[in-house]
RNA sequence: GCUGCCUUGGUGGAAUUGGUUAACACGCUGGCCCUUCAAGCCGGAGAUUAGGAGUUCGAACCUCCUAGGCAGUACCA
């Protein structure tokens, strides 16, 4: 019996080869410098700000060299496997309009692209296709290891501080005579797959990481599971092999953690002969955790999580610039020279990525938030707070959608001039910026006038409610504060009465400062003649009369 | 332990690849403006480029040492 027996007993049923494979999926018809990247989450749980940034540089990529992002399912690890998790990825690729050209959409089965199936549990006898190619070549083998007895030798490794995994001696069953393997198989004993490493550990190769740059690694000699006992599932970095290879990927984006992995995936290829794709290892998001930083994580740190983004109502565009800055440092520079461009036309480079890790700057969000919300038109902005609340608050989507042009004159409050009004950070941020507008929600019984005498607050709202006229312009609105102001008592010239306020009850700010109170119970707003106007003559004599009954 | 990567102000980070006072943006802060706030405008503080040594006329950039951080070292990806 040879090595031609042990594959066919191990995969009797896999008749396609590794040539049939690459006749099925052949090169990609694209232009010369096209690239063609993916996103290859595992359906494990949320998506990670890490993996977003990941997608969004393999978008860029595809996206400015006429090229192809494709999604890709690696749905290996059953265990892990957490239902939805896929429905949520697609969710957000399409929050962030970054829909991929090629996908397998298992729920609505959906599938597009002719290098399908895109779900790897799917792709099952292509893997053992390659593997039993790599059986009948006698670079794989079954091993027998438990996972007690691995453990047992890494205990020892460690003790006799060597490096840890399975490689020369360790690899027990590497050499194993073919009916012995055959007969511990018939005889119901687990196995997997490992690749039969040639490597040497104390050779060194180079390795051009697009990012990095030239870098030295030392090859691999680890033999490494490539297909696991308990469904027969490759590992991911053979299906890492199997599948970039087969789809023609180009460019791997991916995170710098797998830096380490490489001398696997380059012994992979090489023992293939196919040409590797160009990698691109992206930095780590850190946090800031008292003195130290480590990376931004999941469980600590609600920020890791995108659905954070989208349940604040932070508008997708401020998202993409944020990260895009984290991306290249040059993003700021072109977006000033580019103002309405889509950031797809962005040139990125991946050696003006940096190196070291990065702290995901949520201030510096915040601002690219405000300056995005302020440039939108009255009618974007209501866009942005109706869907926001119809997922987040249902009670204020009932009013938006019940006071439509009442919302939109108050969002255009200092909008329309050069330099807009920036105090929106986030849709999800306006309704506690402008409540006070809605009758459902303003209650004149709890408006606390802080230091001013009752008796003052009525005398002045009971004058000024005779001088208000709802069709009086901004100046003559003005114009009639002042005139009241100096009638009672009230400084009208804030020079003269900072430098002497004795002989003032206060000054026009104590008087304004009252009539905004009373229309709005707070002390900071947008321009009061403009909330006037908007809140029209009945709800501010409304207003007006309920403060002054109290 | 082993292997690899990283280290510029509070944050992201620039520096034409050794050449004068280390960009820019965010944040912080002072003032102006002023009916509040925000914005805007004009300023300010904040880095002996992790530490040390060397090479050089000259070092954030090159070399060496030290320290610290991160990652991998799974039948997880």
């Amino acid at each position: 019996m040879n090595r031609e027996d042990l594959a066919e007993f191990l995969f009797p049923n896999i008749t396609k080869t590794v040539e049939d494979y690459e006749k099925l999926y052949p090169a990609r018809n694209l232009e010369e410098n096209a690239r063609v990247t993916r996103y290859a989450p595992s359906p494990t749980g949320f998506m990670h700000i890490g993996n977003f940034l990941a997608v969004t540089i393999s978008y860029v990529l595809a996206k400015n060299s006429n090229g192809i992002f494709y999604l890709r399912n690696e749905d290996t690890d059953t265990a892990r496997e957490v239902e939805g998790a896929m429905e949520f990825i697609r969710h957000i690729l399409e929050h962030y309009h970054m829909e991929p050209d090629e996908y397998e959409y298992r729920d609505t089965n959906e599938t597009k692209g002719i290098y399908a199936p895109y779900i790897q549990s799917e792709r099952k006898e292509i893997y053992q296709a390659f593997i039993k190619h790599l059986i009948k070549e006698g670079k794989a083998y079954p091993c027998f290891l438990t996972q007690e007895e691995i453990d047992v030798i890494r205990e020892g490794q460690a003790r006799d501080k060597r490096r840890i995994g399975i490689y020369g001696r360790y690899a027990k069953y590497r050499d194993l005579p073919v009916e012995e393997a055959i007969e511990r198989i018939k005889n119901g004993e687990a196995y997997t797959i490992r690749l039969k490493s040639s490597g040497d550990f104390n050779r060194k190769f180079k390795f051009n990481d697009l990012a990095f740059g030239e870098m030295e690694l030392p090859e691999n000699d680890l033999d490494i599971p490539i297909m696991k006992s308990k469904d027969g599932l490759p590992t991911y970095h053979f299906a890492h092999l199997v599948d970039d290879h087969l789809m023609h990927t180009t460019h791997v984006v991916r995170g710098q953690e797998w830096i380490s992995s490489v001398p696997i995936h380059y012994e992979l290829f090489k023992t293939f002969g196919f040409p590797m794709p160009k990698y691109i290892h992206i930095p780590l998001i850190l946090k800031k955790d008292g003195d130290s930083v480590r990376k931004i994580s999941k469980r600590l740190d609600p920020e890791a999580r995108m659905s954070y983004y989208e349940e604040k109502g932070y508008p997708a565009y401020a998202l993409i610039e944020a990260i895009m800055t984290i991306a290249n440092s040059n993003y700021e520079a072109w977006r000033e020279g580019h103002p309405t461009s889509s950031f797809t036309e962005f040139p990125f480079s991946p050696k003006k990525m940096s190196a070291s890790g990065a702290l995901f700057d949520l201030d510096k969000l915040d601002n690219i938030s405000k300056n995005y919300i302020s440039r939108l038109t009255k009618e974007e902005v209501y866009e942005g707070v109706l869907s926001w609340s119809q997922k987040y608050d249902s009670e204020f989507y009932e009013l938006l959608t019940k006071y439509k042009e009442y919302s939109m004159a108050i969002y255009n409050i200092e909008r329309e001039q050069k330099k807009p009004r920036k105090d929106y950070t986030y849709f999800g941020e306006i309704k506690e910026k402008t409540w006070y507008m809605y009758d459902e929600y303003f209650d004149s019984s709890k408006i606390d006038f802080l230091e001013y005498d009752v008796e003052e607050v009525k005398k002045i709202l009971t004058t000024y409610k005779s001088l208000y006229n709802e069709k009086d312009t901004q100046e003559e609105w003005f114009n009639k504060i002042k005139e009241m102001c100096e009638n009672l008592g009230y400084a009208t010239n804030m020079k003269e009465y900072k430098e002497d306020p004795t002989p003032y009850k206060g000054s026009i700010v104590d008087v304004t400062n009252i009539i905004r109170l009373t229309l709005t119970s707070l002390t900071t707003t947008p321009d009061l003649y403009s909330i006037m106007q908007i809140l029209g003559s009945e709800k501010v004599l409304t207003r007006f009369d309920k403060m002054i009954a109290k």
